[in-house]
RNA sequence: GUGGCUAUGGUGUAGCGAUAGCACAGGGGCCUGUGGAGCCCUUAGUGAGGGUUUAACUCCCUCUAGCCACCCCA
């Protein structure tokens, strides 16, 4: 510490007149999140573990940094994802990083990784946090923005797919959001390219009619002219070929056992055959999940990945899974005008008067808190009505009053906040009084 | 990444080329040790930087951010 020996220059002050500093701000497109909007990813997240834990999902984290390579290969070098929206970087060892822009390539590598191909299959995983995408940002549209994620490796069969949705649908209804799931198949590398030519064939002579994002995606990805949300696209797409039709056998009958496994849990969903997602990596079975009046931005979606595995350099492993946005699934839940769950309110609130007595109230706090009681305080506010405002504030059933007087005999107020009751208890048997009157409190409130 | 709209205390909002007003929230008081009502006082603002002008929160430009549509996606 060094202490000036001169006096400060009033000069100074008047020669740098008052900079502004300008506030600081969050990176753009990444947010916080407040107080204010935790009930409501309290609600999401533990309603999250409740659903996979129930249907056997196993908790999974892996890194935000994965090598870059890692994304390339799975998602697909010519995706938007990769092309352009990865933050990449080379950190100061040379090696090229990146933070995840998704969740499955991490899945999928710590797999194999950890050769969990030797644990009784299918491997059900389930992972919760941020993923970063660098794009334009908007209202549901982060540039980091939480994931949830659900994924079952090690397991071809249809029965997967439906319970994978089954699961999905689960976690909705337990929030109470009306959703829809939009179901298509996209086919394997054994019937897609046939798609993709009687595709190409039959809006080649079209050409001319398609937009000029359509005419892109001729060249750069064919089956994306089918969700162009232009109209006169769209018109055009009536007529096109559809997926399910130039699907090869095992493909068909897969998504046919699938249609029926859904049907048969009475899950209701929409066979949307203009549904093709972005990633590269997905075979067979795709779906979103789309909220009731926003339809533009899903709430979350997947699809099934049966080469990915094997292309990372693993032993050949079909796997299923999907992602919902907890961003945009807490937008929904205050649509819809929900209330998530409240936090329990305080039992008890501690006022002290005077300094002698504060400090005891201090230690009081410490035996009430550790005694399993609710309690709460506002050690700083000296009035005893201003202490009185946030004990009503915060909805505590009893406030304790410590004052002079009471501290000299050894005694407490014990005020019922409901009616404004109290009563003076000796201090020594202030918890299990306490703990008396909640027992009474909680047991009038279940009798009515 | 393309095109567009917007920006006033912590929040929600007025206003005008010349004094920035309201509500809520926050702090204090009426009530020297008792909350929920009322009343009073008070804290705090023109996103940043430049330009035009005697004068800019207001008009112009740039930046930043948010939002809308697209692209894409959760």
């Amino acid at each position: 510490m060094s202490v000036s020996n001169q006096p400060a220059k009033i000069e100074d002050k008047k020669a740098t007149p008052t900079k502004k500093v300008t506030t600081p701000q969050s990176v753009r497109g990444m947010h916080d999140i407040l107080p204010i909007d935790w009930p409501w990813w309290r609600f999401i997240l533990s309603t999250t573990e409740e659903i996979a834990l129930s249907y056997g999902f196993e908790h999974i984290d892996t890194p935000i940094l994965e090598k870059t390579a890692l994304f390339t290969r799975a998602i697909g070098s010519n995706t938007d994802i990769v092309e352009k929206e990865m933050y990449s970087f080379v950190d100061k060892s040379g090696d090229h990083l990146s933070l995840r822009p998704e969740y499955t390539a991490s899945i999928a590598r710590a797999y194999i990784e950890h050769g969990m191909i030797s644990l009784p299959q299918p491997v059900k995983l389930y992972a919760v946090g941020p993923l970063f995408r660098h794009e334009r940002p908007q209202a549901g549209r982060y540039r980091q923005h939480w994931q949830i994620n659900f994924e079952v490796l090690g397991e071809a069969d249809a029965l997967v797919d439906s319970q994978v949705i089954m699961a999905a649908a689960a976690l909705f209804k337990k929030l109470a959001l009306p959703v829809t799931f939009n179901i298509n198949s996209v086919g394997c590398p054994t019937c897609r390219p046939k798609y993709r030519q009687v595709l190409l064939d039959f809006y080649k002579a079209k050409k001319s009619d398609l937009c000029e994002d359509c005419k892109q995606r001729l060249q750069r990805n064919p089956l994306r002219l089918l969700d162009c949300k232009v109209e006169s696209c769209r018109a055009l797409n009536r007529n096109a070929p559809q997926l399910v039709d130039s699907l090869c056998e095992p493909c068909r009958n897969h998504f046919v056992k699938l249609l029926e496994h859904l049907d048969e849990i009475e899950l209701t969903y929409e066979l949307n055959p203009y549904l093709v997602r972005g990633l590269d990596y997905y075979t067979r079975t795709v779906f979103e999940v789309w909220g009731e009046e926003k339809a533009e931005s899903s709430l979350g979606g997947g699809g099934r990945y049966d080469n990915l595995l094997e292309e990372l350099g693993g032993r050949a492993t079909p796997a299923i899974g999907f992602a919902l946005g907890i961003e945009r699934i807490v937008t929904e839940l205050k649509r819809k005008n929900q209330t998530a769950p409240a936090l329990p309110k305080p039992d008890i609130f501690i006022a002290s008067l005077g300094d002698v007595p504060r400090r005891k109230a201090l230690k009081l706090f410490e035996e009430l808190r550790e005694s399993g009681i609710k309690v709460a305080e506002s050690f700083t506010k000296n009035s005893l009505k201003g202490q009185l405002e946030i004990a009503n504030k915060l909805g505590a059933s009893f406030a304790l009053v410590l004052g002079q007087k009471e501290l000299m005999d050894s005694t407490i107020i014990i005020r019922d906040m409901e009616n404004g009751i109290q009563e003076t208890v000796d201090l020594h048997k202030v918890v299990a009084e306490i703990t008396k009157r909640l027992s009474q409190k909680s047991s009038l409130t279940t009798l009515v």
